[in-house]
DNA sequence: GAACTAGCCTAATGACAGTAGGTAGAATAG
DNA sequence: CTATTCTACCTACTGTCATTAGGCTAGTTC
């Protein structure tokens, strides 16, 4: 009767016996799956995050900083699948039929990792993240540049592509969207405001 | 030298001396101020509002039940308001029009008042929010079988512009649009979600 | 003017994020 | 193969929240 059995005071999981030998990477991973279950990067909590990794709270403090740092790997994580996806969808598509396949992917990744796409979203707080959110940018800027549009338009299009997929995300995540196919709709919204946006456009060259 | 001056421990503020005779509707309205000011009725905090109020944070447990609750109490007043003013922005137009005023209206609405706005936009999380909400799509509904559109057509018509709006007042707020005039974007992103949902609907009798 | 009510209070709890400083297992140097 | 260093973990603690319990009193009502 002298195993190192329930301590004197609260439930808590015995301390660590082996060494799980964790790494930022990690924890960032870990982190982003959690913030996936809960639906949002928002609802991210530390002391869950530490119970899940069977570590103390403090522990979590050797890798990463703050809450605040944890959810900005996050979004540079979210901003790089997502550029990822997006150049994907593009190749070898042109024009509208390029920016649908962007909109679909961006779509998609929204429904697969909520976590690490609201941390995407988020406005960025420091140069390197905003330049991973540029990164974004370049790729519609790209296909549109290969459409022959630029300057104030190509502005434009992206506000207004970015505005109407983002909604929508943000709605359909919400539950705000019953029945009748939300799929549907979203294929029907933006195809609209692809062929609004691109009308006075030249052709395809 | 028997003032009631400062007692032992904190700087707290001294305790009342005169009764504010606060009561719930003065509450709500003081918390909804304070979430404009933040920008969100996310950042909201009782301790924040009762500072504000002069009061101590348990004295709000008289008037709101709970943090939650008072978010809820907020979102209620927003839609009202919402409901209120797109109401006013249809009258007197039809169509498009009419669905183009209320998006101005909505965005005008959102600029002017951010906290009230954002727990609008917050899933109802009972039946009494759920119809309030309900009354925005009644707003939309009117306007659209005034123009021969019902059904599924009209929940289409909904999601769409609701998307298109809400993503941009979402971003717009975040900041993520910068130099060349958001309203002018807005204008184009709402006119051609217009034109192209309403294209192949029948002319307004 | 006595009783009631409403609106405020203090005190305390528990869940957080975050800090300070200790400890031991693993990697590395001699 | 031992000695040192590093690092991934720990406990203990602080401060800030929301929230609950229960007490006091100014103002109203009878």
């Amino acid at each position: 009767m002298n195993e190192p059995v329930s301590g004197s005071k609260p439930h808590l999981a015995p301390p660590q016996r082996v060494r799980l030998r964790l790494d930022r990477p990690a924890v960032v991973r870990a982190a982003a799956k959690l913030a996936d279950e809960r639906g949002s990067v928002e609802g991210l909590q530390l002391a869950e995050l530490a119970a899940r990794l069977a570590i103390r709270t403090p522990s979590l403090y050797a890798h990463v900083g703050s809450l605040d740092d944890l959810r900005r790997a996050i979004a540079l994580e979210g901003l790089r699948d997502l550029r990822d996806r997006m150049t994907h969808a593009a190749s070898g598509h042109r024009g509208a039929d390029a920016l649908m396949s962007i909109a679909r992917a961006v779509r998609m990744y929204a429904l697969e990792r909520p976590g690490l796409y609201t941390a995407a979203a988020l406005p960025p707080r420091d140069r390197e993240w905003e330049d991973a959110l540029l990164g974004l940018k370049d790729v519609f800027l790209t296909v549109l540049s290969r459409y022959g549009i630029s300057g104030d338009h190509a502005t434009d299009c992206i506000r207004s592509l970015r505005s109407a997929v983002h909604g929508f995300i943000v709605l359909e995540a919400q539950g705000d969207f019953g029945q009748p196919d939300p799929a549907a709709s979203f294929e029907r919204l933006v195809s609209v405001v692809l062929k609004g946006l691109l009308a006075d456009a030249p052709p395809a060259r």
